[in-house]
DNA sequence: CTGAAAGCGCTTACAG
DNA sequence: CTGAAAGCGCTTACAG
């Protein structure tokens, strides 16, 4: 059996209390004594025991994450085991612990979101995604339950979040295109439900406009999955449409698709951009440029937020925003 | 505030006692009061409090994970995710909980594992990797704590493991290229102390020897990373030596790099195997053949050993193998 | 500066 | 079949 804080206090000749103090680095505790708990705790290799901790203190230290089972490309995007390195190391800094859960079945997220809030196992949440319409988003806000958003969320009134800018993101690089001589450039879009997508037809439409180039409709499309499949099959829609000199997209699986249509398609070089800077980016033929979004900055400040607002903070934020990057490769060279 | 065992008590018209044996489901309880019990349950939206729970019973039902900061794919392979998404699939079915931590510092998993065994937070562990003379295996083991690794380690003595048979994998593989009419087949492998390198290389040589082909040690590298610019050097020190009608490699960073030698020294066909079949792997140039190892069994049945050692299962085995699966693709057509 | 006591919300051996 | 009581290992308001 190991220690308790009884073990220690008899060692030491002092009571419970005091030794909680000692641990808690109380001020008022004399120098003496102190020692005295040190040296006690030493040689008996004390631990505090957290979960006896946690139920006195009534909080755990520990944040609750979903892993989405509803992502594409949960395998073939690092962007959730970066952002959980991120948020592991900010938690990490601060004594927080960090629980996950995945599950294979739809929308059992908010079966685990019960389960954890419930239990008074979590003192928090990080959502790793946020939908449209999001029930996980709804079921915290109406428990009162902290959390708080990877990637901003449609209502942003009482909720808490991080993302990249996407509207900007995207409008730097349709500019660069534009600056590189591009006139004719297409547009490949994900799920209308997600904000960034919103983001970054707006960030496109906006570079546009600001160059005086005319908006095409026929030249944007928005598919309905992050897939590979997808972008083909815009990509031949758009073909069939004219041959732009550039296409911009939302996602590195989409560029693959559009890619894939345009190397079966045609001999003219066309431009272009992928989005998220995935692995596999750069072994494309040609290698794909990418926005790269610093997801583990993205986690990091997402944990950031979360226990700023369980420690009661003040903050003068409720959202971080983390920089992008346009990895250029040569697809847009 | 929400309700506790003492609310449902007394809304039931019992002792808490009997409401903790209608929760955990005890045989002598009498129809009625269970009833009244559950009804009051129900009434009031009581959950067990989690923490308390684990106080009395000095379990947390929590299961610890260390992400390695030293693997070189960690983003790049999705491994790790994929065996984290198998172990929450099994310990869910269980009522487990999984708690992960990850640190960019080398060696602080050892610091980890002290922490969250000292603190009695966790149960258990499972080792996401397993080196040679692993100080995490050693201090797991000294302390008496239940742990599992992935992958067989040095010393199988008194530990759980799950992994694929890679002898087997790799003979298979090295078996199909000599009955495809190869007849000089070179080797690249990883770390010597990885128990894995040891069991492909074996398989490679009892391929080669059951068939009677000689075993060319200068065909044989063995590198000391997993990265594509050790393959590569690897590759090209070969080449230089003879060239090879294949070639297999016990990682697909190290296929990557031989690949890229191998398309910049010679014109001559190469067949090429991978191992691990990450997503990349099927956008090489060609598209590279490799191994799948299964990663998400690999967690599922590694969260099953470990949970069936918490639960004082009388365990038939200390290890469970997973199957691989050959993914034929052009770079050994 | 320090201690005795109550409390966090459960479980379970003991008694009936 | 059910309850009173003790205990899990901490924290902290209160008193001195």
């Amino acid at each position: 059996m190991s220690a308790t804080i009884k073990d220690v206090a008899r060692i030491a000749n002092v009571s419970p209390s005091t030794v909680s103090r000692v641990i808690a680095d109380s001020p008022r505790i004399s120098k003496e004594t102190k020692l005295r708990v040190e040296q006690a705790i030493k040689e008996l290799n004390y631990h505090p025991n957290i979960i006896a901790r946690s139920l006195a203190n009534k909080s755990t230290k520990i944040i609750g994450l979903i892993i989405p089972n509803t992502s594409e490309d949960l395998f073939k995007n690092p962007f959730f085991i970066q952002v959980m390195t991120g948020i592991s190391i900010y938690a990490q800094k601060k004594g927080y612990y960090i629980m996950y859960s995945y599950s294979k079945k739809e929308n059992e997220e908010i079966k685990f979101l019960k389960n954890y809030s419930n239990s008074k196992l979590v003192d928090g949440f990080i959502l790793l995604t946020s939908k449209k319409d999001d029930k996980c988003i709804e079921f915290l806000k109406k428990n009162n339950y902290p959390f708080v958003v990877v990637g901003r969320p449609e209502d942003t009134n009482k909720v808490s979040w991080v993302d990249n800018d996407n509207f900007k993101a995207m409008y730097g690089v349709v500019n660069l295109l534009i600056q590189k001589g591009h006139n004719s450039i297409a547009f490949i879009g994900g799920p209308k439900q997600f904000n960034m997508s919103k983001d970054r037809l707006e960030g496109y439409k906006k570079a546009l406009d600001v160059h005086g180039v005319y908006i095409d409709d026929k030249m944007i499309e928005q598919e309905t999955n992050f897939t590979e499949s997808c972008g083909f099959e815009a990509m031949n829609r758009i073909l069939s449409y004219k041959i732009p000199s550039a296409v911009v997209t939302t996602d590195d699986l989409l560029a693959f698709g559009a890619l894939k249509a345009i190397n079966e398609r045609t001999c003219q070089k066309i431009a272009i951009a992928g989005f998220n800077n995935i692995p596999l980016a750069a072994y494309q033929n040609p290698p794909l440029s990418s926005v790269d979004i610093n997801a583990e900055e993205l986690g990091y400040n997402a944990a950031k937020l979360l226990i700023g607002k369980l420690e009661n903070e003040l903050l003068t934020t409720n959202h971080y925003i983390v920089e992008t990057k346009f990895i250029e490769r040569e697809s847009t060279l």
